[in-house]
RNA sequence: GCACCCGUAGCUCAGCUGGAUAGAGUGCCGCCCUCCGAAGGCGGAGGUCACAGGUUCGAAUCCUGUCGGGUGCGCCA
């Protein structure tokens, strides 16, 4: 099933090649201007431009066939040339009840066929999860879900950083303090305890000291490179407290990504891909596409057309430890292997955006990324009240299970406020709060375009009136008491008509979800979404203080309108289920 | 220094592959509950789309420059 403007679309297409023009300027989209008509198409414009003709005469031509199909209530020319289309009730109406009856709500099938690698890159082993990954896991994981929606294979990688310097620190640090000798014995033949020399409390407080130690003391660097080497190249010791830091690092993240309803088919990491790097070195340097360059070995990627700087891909450092490059360019090598993917997303700070450009030329260049095309989509950071980084209040990094309970917190405040949930069981009023502040974090997220930065402020997301997740929510909820009510009374659903205004606007908002679906996976932006549901949630508002349903005398309309509310319902739920927002079952 | 992102209503943000009168939320001012959840609906005021040029029949959108903010630029991730 394709959406009503793809149909539309097709009908113009026709009529503009009949009149030996591009089929591409048949393009119909949602109207800009409601108060109008509901469908324009723009082609005759361009077409004008490029045969140098009048417009308004080749949308003469074009409107003229187009009142030959009698999908149309309405064909009219505008402006210079624009033509505005309505179609009929009965048009709209079987659409809608075609859509009704698709479990996939007519989703575009763009991704059939294809299958996309989503990257989360950026939480990282031993360290606690802050602000700064919540936007990573949010988007990526709307991502994942709309991919997924639209008919793509879709495999997310967490992508954990956990092979780099910042290994070697925490080792070397552990050693200095003397926790756990027996992997700093080189004799010791093993095997290591089972039980973690340290916990992720631990780490939270030793991986801080490690940085700051380095920092101020070379020679403590130094130290640090030497262990990240030597882990690297497979010391049994360091490869076990390794090993230990990642299982008791797995458990803080799952619990993070858990709250937020937020789930991976691969917990792969820079380590795991450790074996693949020593042959894809090896065969790099075969094919001379590797220098030497002050002691490392590099992949130039700079080109002659540059403008700007483009230094080149560090593969192996003059210490013979390998970077995040490195690793990087070995996933390439083994998701084309075990995937062969399409499509490579990356979700990560658009800061990193020039070290993704020398990752995808290095991998162009060396032929390692198959048939995928490697896209790095970054976003903005997450900022305070004041527009700079979002802080603690004493000024230090908030760590995002902090932030979770925070809004957690707020959204129970909301509640109580609201007088809602004084008489659920503690449960459910806990669980209520949990989605309801997840849906506020994620929907202040998500509804910002992805590169701008944005700021939070908890109060004004927290609201239930405005632009809000919990509104969302609520709306939803409103629906199905309406729906339940109905359920008690025994009220039978039917397919839904169109007899008013309000009717015919909601049912048009309804039909409009492919064509949204579509755009948002092009252009990788969730805001659209965003933006669809809260359409649709007021064009619903509208229709119900409009239209009194349940005590809708005439039982058919009755039952129409209900099927209305039913397939708004599972619209919406659809629309928040790509935000990863879950509607709770009263609030 | 070079490069990238950004500058839209009092505030927070959409819109940017060129199209009609630039939108939303919030805040402010009115109106609407004997009826399905008013956490709602309806209406009003509020903008030189940072500035200056250019391309075009048409520019918030594309190009150039200026100013302002953020970020990045070889052995961290």
């Amino acid at each position: 099933m394709s959406s009503l403007s793809a149909e539309l679309t097709a009908i113009a297409a026709a009529a503009f090649a009949a009149e030996g023009l591009s089929p591409e300027l048949g393009v119909v989209q949602v109207s800009d201007r409601p108060d109008l008509a509901q469908f324009q198409c723009n082609g005759a414009l361009p077409a004008a431009k490029a045969a140098k003709q009048n417009p308004r005469a080749i949308a003469e031509k074009i409107a003229a066939r187009l009142k030959a199909d009698p999908i149309f209530s309405k064909v009219e020319i505008a402006g210079p040339g624009f033509i505005n289309l309505d179609v009929t009730d009965d048009a709209a109406a079987a659409r809608v009840i075609a859509m009704s009856k698709d479990t996939r709500l007519g989703a575009p099938q763009t991704g059939k066929g294809k299958s996309v690698v989503i990257d989360f890159g950026g939480a990282n082993v031993a360290k606690p999860m802050h602000v700064g990954h919540l936007r990573s896991s949010v988007i990526g994981d709307s991502l994942q879900r709309l991919f997924r929606a639209n008919g793509w294979t879709v495999t997310s990688d967490v992508h954990l950083g956990d092979w780099g310097l910042q290994m070697g620190q925490l080792i070397s640090e552990i050693e200095h303090r003397g926790i756990a000798p027996v992997y700093f014995d080189e004799k010791f033949t093993g095997p290591y305890p089972k039980e973690s020399p340290v916990t992720m409390d631990d780490l939270e407080e030793i991986y801080p000291a490690a940085s700051a130690a380095c920092k101020a003391d070379p020679a403590r660097l130094e130290e640090a490179r030497k262990a990240t080497a030597e882990l690297q190249s497979g010391r049994p010791g360091y490869r076990a407290l390794w090993e230990h830091f990642f299982a008791v690092s797995k458990v803080g993240l799952e619990r993070e990504w858990g709250s937020l309803g937020i789930h991976f088919d691969l917990w792969k990491g820079e380590a795991s891909v450790e074996p693949l790097i020593a042959p894809m070195i090896a065969d790099l340097k075969a094919r001379h596409i590797t220098e030497e360059s002050e002691g490392a070995l590099v992949i130039p990627v700079a080109r002659p057309d540059d403008k700007k700087e483009m230094p080149p891909l560090i593969l192996v450092k003059s210490d013979g430890a390998v970077l995040y490059g490195t690793t990087d360019l070995a996933t390439i090598v083994d998701r084309v292997k075990s995937q062969n993917p399409d499509l490579v997303l990356y979700i990560v700070d658009q800061r990193q955006h020039l070290h993704f450009e020398q990752v995808y030329r290095a991998a162009e260049k060396a032929g390692l990324n198959g048939k995928a095309k490697l896209e790095h989509d970054g976003f903005g950071t997450m900022n305070g009240p004041d527009g700079k980084p979002f802080k603690t209040r004493a000024g230090g990094v908030m760590k995002l299970f902090d932030l979770i309970a925070m809004v957690t917190e707020e959204a129970e405040k909301r509640l109580t406020e609201a007088g809602i949930g004084a008489d659920y069981p503690p449960e459910e009023r806990a669980a209520t709060a949990k989605m309801v502040g997840v849906a506020t974090l994620k929907f202040a997220d998500l509804s910002n375009y992805r590169l701008t930065d944005y700021i939070f402020d908890i109060a004004r997301f927290s609201k239930f009136e405005g632009k809000t997740g919990p509104y969302l929510q609520y709306a939803a909820v409103r629906i199905q008491s309406i729906l339940r009510r109905a359920r008690e009374q025994g009220f039978a659903t039917a397919a839904p008509v169109i007899r008013s205004d309000e009717e015919r606007k909601l049912a048009l908002q309804l039909l409009a979800l492919p064509d949204v679906m579509a755009a948002a996976e092009a252009r990788r932006a969730p805001n659209l979404i965003c933006d669809y549901v809260f359409n649709l949630a007021q064009e619903f508002s509208r229709f119900y203080s409009e239209h009194h349903i349940l005590s809708e005398t005439d039982a058919d309309l009755r039952a129409a309108r209900l099927g209305l509310c039913a397939l708004t319902l599972e619209t919406l739920r659809k629309g928040l289920d790509l935000l990863g927002i879950e509607i709770p079952p009263r609030m």
